[in-house]
DNA sequence: AGCAACTATTAACGCGCGTTAGTAATGATA
DNA sequence: TATCATTACTAACGCGCGTTAATAGTTGCT
């Protein structure tokens, strides 16, 4: 436990006092600084190997050089969101550039507004970013007034916070036009998440938007929410299937949730895309790995990650800019999972997977 | 921008000094306070929304309260790892019950020492989690001799750092086993990651052992090195469809790998398990989702996360525990996608997907 | 009353750094 | 030589808090 290096012992070392330390390591070019003197003082600090104090640097410079990652989700969600991965790349790539850390956070539901305020006050961070908050966050207002840059992964309709997001409604929109062009009117949909959450309910919102625009009755008993994780896809698509009500086609607005749909659908003997098409969204790695592959829409967890990032550093320098939100395209990659309707045979002709399978039904 | 409310407004409110707000808010009994005035101090603290400011506390304590989980892997890797939500879920919820922070960090190849000694050094965190680190990272030495408390995910041999890990070799060996005892002889290999990681050498060292336990030769052809992505399970497989080299079976050291090489193995008209019997390992929660099944070695990413963190909290404590490391069971689940060599016909008669597909070998 | 033994509270210092206001030294100009 | 700007540096304060050593106030005992 050796005593700690200070910018005093590299002042002394360097024969020089701690604040042209200070000037030198900061790069401060409003006080001239001989630079024998600077080439002095870096060589002391490489000698001793100072590293100045995160704590003292950030109470001395109101800035603690860390941005915080909150997450509106429980620990068990957390645990298989094959989004976090990516957002997190993109952010850590991001960050490091400005040498900046990245504090992770949860809030449980109901905590939000005591954890966004004990954030932002203790400043334990410059600024936030927030990860799909719910529509019926209650912390949201206090956020818009406290004295910290925040940008919002996810849009949240009335609210003057900067928000980043791809534009779930038309992307929906597109996939569900997708089903529509290749024939399919019983088009059911499994959301992605509860629809306190605002994606699944614009996502939900553009499926219902899409139907109406090409005149196909919306039916609510084809809905069905399901909730982030694989078995929840499962489990609706159970449902609907146990409904007996009639689709040849399936939205799942999410990919995850998708691979959760794909098994139940298999269990129940559906053949995919034969008797039924299924297009997803996030396009996940593992959708153009999986048998079929999954139509999905893109969306780059990366992308949104350094978009947001991107926004709040002009935030934090104190710059406003003119757009509240930023949205990102999106695009339907249209894969082997879904396919005219009633058409029957070869499946694939493309690509892989052609005869992964084989015949269980024969015997 | 309304001033920043500090221990002093709180005093003055409360008519004590700032010293008396400390111990209060602090449970300090070791001068006792009376319980009027604690409960003044404590009302005046939540009538002007208190929350002392993290820098200085910890600055002035010498305690940071957030520990620094390192990844040592680029962002491209991060963003496709299905094991670090599962970290993550486990570290998160373990902190909040200390409320403590978690600061994310990744190392880039070569940049290992001086990261870890400006994390230490410049007193970031109290204690830092290094999350799968690489047998040849130059930087471990320092942490050895740093004193910061250190918690290594994944085995160092030769390294006096505290680590938690499941016992990689034996859960290999395992499931080399599993598919000896279903009497396959020709089993290829695909590790988890490179070699230079330590729990890709160790999976290879079981699965090399379980070989030589049964008498069957080691054939290094048969041997793939991924790189923690499907991409490379999808390559790796294909190269040793394509190598001509025989085999019935292959043990893929990672779930994720394993959808790559399902992936290429459909691609080649090759059935799972008719053809080839696959063992994955992780048990991720899509493994018992996927057609077929996965048969897996179960590994919790969250309870090698709360492992971790409570090794470190004692460690923190000034604990100095008489093991040096953690070892965590796992068990291996079969499923379907390993079966008796050379058995065709009906497969996964126990559960789902029996006729997820139709017969495209027919036509 | 007188002393000890608490109890309740505070003044004051230090954590390590950024930064402003100020000083000393040097050269340029009148 | 006196005056002034410029350069190169430093003394000293403050950031907000934890904590020790010291100080009043109170009670118990002889």
């Amino acid at each position: 436990m050796s005593r700690r290096v200070t910018s005093q012992d590299v002042a002394d070392l360097a024969g020089v006092s701690r604040t042209t330390v200070s000037f030198v390591l900061n790069n401060v070019h409003r006080f001239s600084i001989r630079p024998e003197t600077a080439e002095k003082v870096r060589l002391a600090a490489q000698e001793l190997d100072y590293y100045p104090n995160a704590s003292a640097k950030a109470l001395a410079s109101n800035q603690t050089k860390n941005i915080g990652l909150i997450i509106s989700r429980a620990p068990q969600y957390i645990a298989s969101d094959p989004f976090l991965p990516q957002i997190l790349s993109g952010l850590l790539d991001a960050l490091k550039e400005n040498s900046q850390g990245l504090l992770l956070e949860w809030v449980e539901p109901g905590q939000q507004l005591q954890t966004y305020l004990e954030l932002t006050r203790a400043h334990h961070i410059d600024g936030m970013i927030l990860m799909t908050p719910r529509l019926d966050d209650p912390g949201l207002r206090a956020l818009e007034e406290a004295d910290i840059p925040v940008v919002v992964m996810g849009y949240i309709p009335g609210s003057s916070l900067h928000s980043v997001d791809v534009d779930n409604i038309t992307a929906a929109e597109t996939a569900v036009n997708h089903l529509l062009e290749l024939g399919h009117r019983s088009i059911a949909c499994i959301t992605n998440a509860a629809l306190p959450y605002t994606s699944a309910t614009q996502r939900l919102e553009g499926y219902k938007s899409a139907l109406k625009k090409a005149g196909v009755e919306f039916i609510p008993e084809l809905v069905r929410e399901a909730d982030f994780d694989i078995q929840s896809g499962y489990r609706q698509m159970k449902s609907l299937i146990e409904s007996a009500q009639e689709f040849t086609a399936v939205f799942v607005a999410s990919d995850n949730v998708a691979l959760g749909a794909y098994s139940a659908l298999g269990e129940a003997g559906l053949s995919i895309p034969e008797d039924v098409s299924v297009v997803g969204f996030d396009d996940i790695p593992l959708a153009s790995f999986i048998t079929p592959t999954l139509t999905s829409v893109t969306v780059s967890g990366q992308e949104i990650a350094i978009e947001s990032y991107n926004l709040l550093t002009r935030l934090m320098r104190g710059e406003m800019p003119e757009f509240r939100s930023v949205t990102l395209p999106t695009r339907l990659i249209p894969r082997e999972s879904s396919r005219e309707i009633g058409r029957r045979g070869k499946r694939g002709a493309e690509k892989k997977s052609a005869n992964f399978v084989s015949c269980f039904n024969d015997q």
